[in-house]
DNA sequence: GCCGTTTTCGGCCCGACTGTTTTCAGTCG
């Protein structure tokens, strides 16, 4: 086994526990070991080899023969006597909200509940209201957590889609008879979640190709196909290979981009122009084929700026997306990294670590924003933490000079909207980002009065992950956007574009409107290792759909620009 | 399960919410 399926094995084996009923602590210890192995550089070979497991946090003597007989393939027992008791898709339910061991445990052992559309079902029935441990209200809440879940059934997040993308991409570019492979689709525009990987695939040789990209990615069943595309499973994803050849692939390449609204919205205005488009994208002039020597020769058709694949979206007013297009924000025009938990929290990089990996990748500054008292479960700062922290910040800003450390905070807001310290802690920060973290169970009226409050509080600077959403997971609150942003211009506080791929908070849609109404972000990387850092082109990728130009990001601005601009608030 | 030790075993992250069981179990962040 890999290192990855090694942590999933773990992580198995602490969910199957905890529906065994075990002792807390010892679930936990499972899942420890396998953060603690998610976040070592060092390959598993070298651990085992240089017998440095046990040095790890959190592996013991137990935990590491485990992870040696799963590197070597051997059974575990622990693991193997859970599989045998409980069967695998039961985990599926830990998906659900107010679901956990204990009534997953029930379900199983009442009604035999082994899916999530068993579970389903008998919530329809009225089933499972009166087993031990619910009650009508979490029948219905459980029914909800099902129905959303269902709706995000076959999606997954970008990341993910990135990453398959290129690793196909690797594996077949080599193969003969192939000219060239692109990435196209969703991923290529970079939509939040994906429900596909497209690919395409240049070449001459369609049938011969299918054969050896059958062999090369190790998939035969090819679901259904076209005379362009064929549709596989690759690793649980959805894959679509779409051919073309050397003659047309620039148009095809356009038209597999997507989206599919902005392709007909194209398609249409060519007509009117007085071209003949056919079903495949091939364009005509008088019945004669245009040669497209390029994607920018489509734009150029119908004197229109070329428009990179994320913003080939239907949301943009035309003049709005003329005056902007050519400024679009690019990840090397980011000078500061803003937002980063280090391990005073629930981080695992040292301040100093998180520096010097800036400093040494060209940045100028950094933002340490560990999480604030009351966020216990996530080690969140207590007042003399928060000193012991400021003065290591100072002794760095020293030492690393001229490279600069803010002392930042990501600091809860409470549920009546008030932030999580006293106002002459709130005063030693630099800068103090506002987010909710708990009860996020609100209405629209609810969670805008709370978010407003925390918005006008004098010393918020930025609001964080402003709806609360965990993508595939959990919706978010309602919220009313243009009172938000609003607030947001008055106050003089800029908000975050959050770029952990669960987040993507704010959402690129409300980015656009947001600036529209002329408001300042903030692209931050939530960043708990160093690793998550290379999130941040995520984020920018989410900023370039909204339209920002470098001036709208305030971490584009020099160090001490980027300080000003907050001190513009009123106290 | 792990860890730190008074080297044999107690503490480990915890406050808040929910529903209802008026004292707590289950879940969440």
């Amino acid at each position: 086994m890999d290192k990855a399926e090694i942590i999933r094995a773990l992580r198995e084996l602490s969910l199957y526990l905890e529906i065994d009923g075990e002792n807390p602590f010892k679930i936990r210890s499972y899942l420890k070991a396998a953060d603690t192995l998610e976040h070592t550089q060092e390959s598993i070979e070298e651990l085992i080899n240089t017998n440095k497991l046990r040095e790890l946090e959190g592996i013991g003597e137990a935990i590491e023969k485990k992870i040696i007989s799963l590197y070597k393939g051997e059974p575990v027992p622990a693991l193997e006597k859970m599989r045998n008791k409980y069967p695998e898709s039961l985990l599926s339910l830990f998906s659900i909200p107010f679901l956990g061991g204990k009534r997953i445990k029930v379900l199983f052992e009442h009604l035999n509940i082994k899916t999530i559309e068993e579970l389903k079902n008998a919530c329809l029935e009225g089933k499972i209201a009166n087993l031990p441990g619910f009650n009508k209200k979490i029948e219905n809440k459980i029914l909800k957590g099902v129905e959303l879940i269902s709706k995000w059934e076959g999606f997954h997040l970008i990341d993910k889609g990135y990453e398959i993308a290129n690793e196909i991409v690797n594996k077949i570019v080599g193969i003969s008879n192939i000219d060239e492979v692109y990435i196209v689709g969703s991923v290529r525009r970079f939509t939040e979640t994906i429900n596909n990987v497209d690919i395409m695939v240049v070449t001459q040789d369609k049938s011969e190709v299918i054969k050896k990209i059958e062999k090369e990615l190790d998939i035969t069943t090819s679901q259904k196909s076209d005379s362009n595309s064929v549709e596989f499973i690759y690793k649980n994803i959805k894959l679509n290979i779409h051919f073309s050849e050397p003659h047309n692939k620039y148009t095809k390449l356009f038209y597999y981009t997507g989206s599919k609204d902005f392709v007909e919205k194209y398609k249409f205005a060519l007509k009117r122009k007085g071209f003949e488009v056919d079903k495949e994208f091939n364009i005509f002039h008088h019945k004669n084929r245009i040669e497209v020597l390029s994607e920018n020769a489509i734009f150029e058709l119908l004197n229109e700026p070329y428009l990179p694949p994320e913003v080939r979206e239907i949301l943009y007013e035309e003049d709005i997306l003329k005056k902007r297009i050519d400024r679009l924000i690019k990840e090397g025009e980011i000078k500061g990294i803003v937002h980063c938990h280090s391990n005073y929290s629930d981080g695992h990089n040292t301040i100093e670590e998180l520096a010097e990996y800036c400093k040494d990748n060209g940045y100028e500054y950094l933002v340490v924003c560990d999480h604030s008292q009351s966020a216990g479960y996530a080690k969140g700062l207590n007042i003399d933490t928060v000193r012991k922290q400021h003065d290591e910040i100072e002794n760095l800003n020293i030492k690393l000079k001229p490279f600069k450390i803010f002392k930042g905070i990501e600091c809860d807001i409470r549920l009546d909207g008030t932030l999580d310290y006293p106002n002459d802690i709130l005063t030693t920060f630099d800068i103090v980002v506002v987010s909710v973290h708990s009860k996020l169970e609100m209405d629209e009226n609810i969670a805008t009065q709370r978010i407003t409050c925390a918005i006008n509080n004098p010393f918020t600077h930025i609001l964080g992950h402003p709806s609360g959403r965990l993508l595939l997971t959990r919706a978010g609150y309602p919220l009313n956007y243009e009172k938000i942003f609003d607030e947001c211009l008055k106050n003089n506080v800029a908000i975050e574009i959050n770029a952990q791929p669960q987040r993507l908070d704010l959402d690129w849609k409300n980015v656009y409107k947001g600036m529209c109404r002329g408001l300042k972000f903030v692209i931050t990387t939530d960043a708990h290792d160093i690793p998550d850092m290379r999130y941040l082109s995520y984020g920018v990728s989410i900023a370039r759909k909204g339209l920002l130009t470098p001036e709208d990001v305030l971490n584009t601005y020099p160090a001490e620009e980027f300080i000003n601009w907050f001190k513009k608030k009123k106290r």
